[in-house]
DNA sequence: CAGGATCCCATATGATACTG
DNA sequence: CAGTATCATATGGGATCCTG
């Protein structure tokens, strides 16, 4: 059998497993960065923080990151109404946690970019500007 | 402007950001989680470890890992071809970081269960069950 | 301003078959 | 065993329009 017991992590039914499959997503992740950074956000703020993401992504984001409890929504009746968004503690835990991926990426990014230039991929077919022609 | 320089960590353009886009993903932080806990493992190996994921993906995610330097790839030219993969330093690194991820999954799996019940949307249109009908 | 509802498409990913 | 190639499909995600 394969039930080798380090695996259990990784096992879809696995809780963490589980909870490791929805917060692995970049929106999510950089929606808990943004409003890490600046403690609390309107919707349209974090919109134009958020390099890229659509209004629909947002929207779909910040309400999953409400459900689970990371994010607080704010709703002030004023005219145009204003919505503001924070971390909660729980969420804010969160942000620590990613804060160690920042940090990795922040101080690997050169690794990794010389990394891919040296790179060779393996048994690839021969370069079309190579190719010495039969 | 928004040109709050706290958000350029956000900006698509920003190495940070890149980083971030790429490993992301989940099967990417999983596959990187399996070869931490176990150093090395075959490619079969490493499929059933990771439950849930496909052929297809575990080699694209083992091909852009080794290209961007956090996996290394052996082959041994036994008769049924044997490939070892394993974690460059750099991916150990990389392993660490998400490390503090799984952590906090672990940690804080009950409070997103238990958020998640008590949990109302916002705005809702009458629930099917619930309403009085006209 | 915030966000719900739609339409729609690119592509991410799975399933299958084939090979060195 | 460890892939590559192909086909089929789900769905992630953008663009738009609309409302309180």
């Amino acid at each position: 059998m394969d039930t080798d017991p380090r695996f259990d992590m990784l096992k879809a039914a696995c809780p963490t497993r589980q909870v490791i499959d929805r917060i692995a997503d970049k929106w999510t992740l950089l929606a808990v960065v943004a409003l890490e950074a600046s403690g609390t956000l309107r919707f349209s703020e974090l919109k134009r923080s958020i390099e890229g993401i659509s209004q629909k992504m947002l929207t779909q984001t910040l309400r999953t990151l409400e459900r689970d409890g990371m994010v607080r929504r704010e709703v002030e009746a004023t005219v145009p109404v204003t919505v503001r968004y924070s971390l909660t503690p729980l969420g804010l835990s969160l942000a620590h946690a990613v804060g160690a991926l920042r940090e990795w990426s922040y101080a690997n990014m050169d690794a990794i970019e010389a990394a891919r230039d040296d790179y060779v991929p393996p048994t690839g077919p021969p370069t079309p500007t190579a190719v010495p022609a039969a």
